[in-house]
RNA sequence: CGCGGGAUAGAGCAGCUUGGUAGCUCGUCGGGCUCAUAACCCGGAGGUCGUAGGUUCAAAUCCUUCUCCCGCAA
């Protein structure tokens, strides 16, 4: 697409006259699917890149009804006139990879996607595929590093953005940024912040890129792409007979990136953040007051921490530790202690005492402690099996 | 038509099977007791029982319609 063309194209909308008027233009696809994948996209284009395509997970059926509903990524992109694109699997699929060859995207900007890439895609862009992860890595390589930070009770965490390769989270690290954990803070709302800094620091990794890439095409009088990016098709064939040479600059190019930028292999201990299983979010009362409540922050809002009461199963949301109560001495783990409407719900653990403060019935919704009595009688003594 | 639950006072619930004066725990308002309190005692206000229709002498309750809400799945 010429420059004109893009003018004309993009009359009227007062966000493309500032990415016009940018010098430089990151040519990015991005792959993501939830929310928390959006806030990058969104920082990504005002910050005045030029999105090629979004690759996001399929519509899955959500909510009541099981209708199906489009990604959070997907919705925006739509709004924004951005290519979408729906793989089933990226593994193996060539119609897929040669169309995202086609693109010829400067960046490949990978932020929870939700599928492993094969290399073969990784290495397409001109400076190679880059990835948010929600962790300090090493720490908590995998599917749920957020989750996993504040289960642990960790005290703090971060956002790591990498060069990606083959490894699942294995790639050479650009930039980090440390996050507080609050005491009381929910996977939910870590979550959130997350996003936030993750958008605002991949938004900083691509600029780098940008910046240092000029700079080495500047000093090396290595062609620039973005001639490619405009080659008609014939002139495109053409290219192919300089393939080998090109191939080798460009994995010169990425590794003088690297070089430049800064990255560190990822070095020492790495530890697993593996997806959440249901099996561990029933409360084992036989647990210390603490890890209670870092099962209890951790799992929401994302399943819910649970346990029974009187046969019922009760979603717990939020709790308190409370260190020495006169009424625990001599209960067992899980017996109720206290359960009073002005009081409170006070249950024994091994060491500590829960007091509940917000659940959720079987087929309810969230409510405060003090609504759930009203309404429920619950029996002080009964012990909550694990 | 994916499965299920629900709509009764400001909140959370019971009552419905077997129709017959609208109930519980809170909150709220007023009064009392108290050094004091989320405590206790007394009193009051607040509901056309989600909508529309049907059956009946009589419907929160039985039948039908519609609307809305929620849980499961992430």
């Amino acid at each position: 697409m010429s420059f004109r063309t893009k003018l004309k194209y993009q009359k009227g909308d007062s966000h493309n006259v500032y990415r016009i008027m940018r010098k430089n233009i990151m040519k990015i696809v991005f792959l993501g699917t939830p929310d928390f994948a959006l806030k990058s996209l969104q920082a990504l284009y005002e910050n005045g890149n030029e999105i090629l395509a979004v690759v996001t997970n399929q519509d899955k059926p959500k909510g009541r009804g099981m209708k199906l509903i489009a990604s959070p990524v997907k919705r925006f992109a739509i709004e924004k006139n951005i290519k979408v694109m729906q793989p089933l699997k990226v593994r193996n699929n060539t119609e897929f990879i040669n169309e995202i060859k086609d693109l010829n995207p400067d960046l490949l900007c990978v932020v929870a996607y939700g599928k492993i890439l094969p290399k073969e895609l990784l290495d397409i862009p001109k400076y190679g595929s880059i990835n948010v992860h929600g962790s300090l890595l090493p720490k908590y390589r995998g599917a749920a590093p957020i989750q996993w930070a504040v289960l642990n009770g960790d005290k703090e965490t971060g956002i790591t953005t990498m060069f990606m390769d083959e490894g699942m989270d294995t790639g050479d690290m650009i930039f980090k940024e440390k996050v507080t954990i609050g005491e009381d803070e929910t996977t939910g709302e870590l979550w959130n912040r997350l996003a936030d800094v993750g958008a605002n620091l991949l938004v900083k990794t691509v600029n780098r890129i940008d910046e240092i890439t000029k700079n080495i095409m500047k000093d090396d009088k290595t062609p620039s792409n973005n001639d490619v990016g405009q080659a008609s098709r014939e002139e495109k064939t053409k290219a192919t007979d300089s393939e080998a040479t090109q191939k080798l600059s460009k994995a010169e190019l990425i590794e003088q990136l690297k070089d430049k930028i800064g990255a560190q292999k990822q070095e020492g201990d790495f530890t697993l953040a593996p997806m959440l299983n249901k099996e561990m979010a029933q409360i084992d009362w036989n647990k210390s007051a603490q890890e209670i409540k870092n099962l209890v922050r951790g799992l929401n809002p994302i399943m819910g921490a649970y346990t029974f009461i009187n046969g019922k199963k009760i979603k717990i949301w939020k709790v308190n530790v409370c260190d020495s109560l006169q009424e625990a001495e001599g209960k067992q783990n899980g017996e109720i202690i206290i359960a009073d409407r002005k009081k409170g719900l006070f249950i024994k653990t091994e060491n500590g005492v829960i007091e509940v403060l917000e659940v959720q019935g079987e087929n309810g919704k969230k409510m405060d402690i003090k609504s759930f009595l009203n309404g429920n009688k619950i029996e002080v003594g009964e012990i909550l099996k694990n």
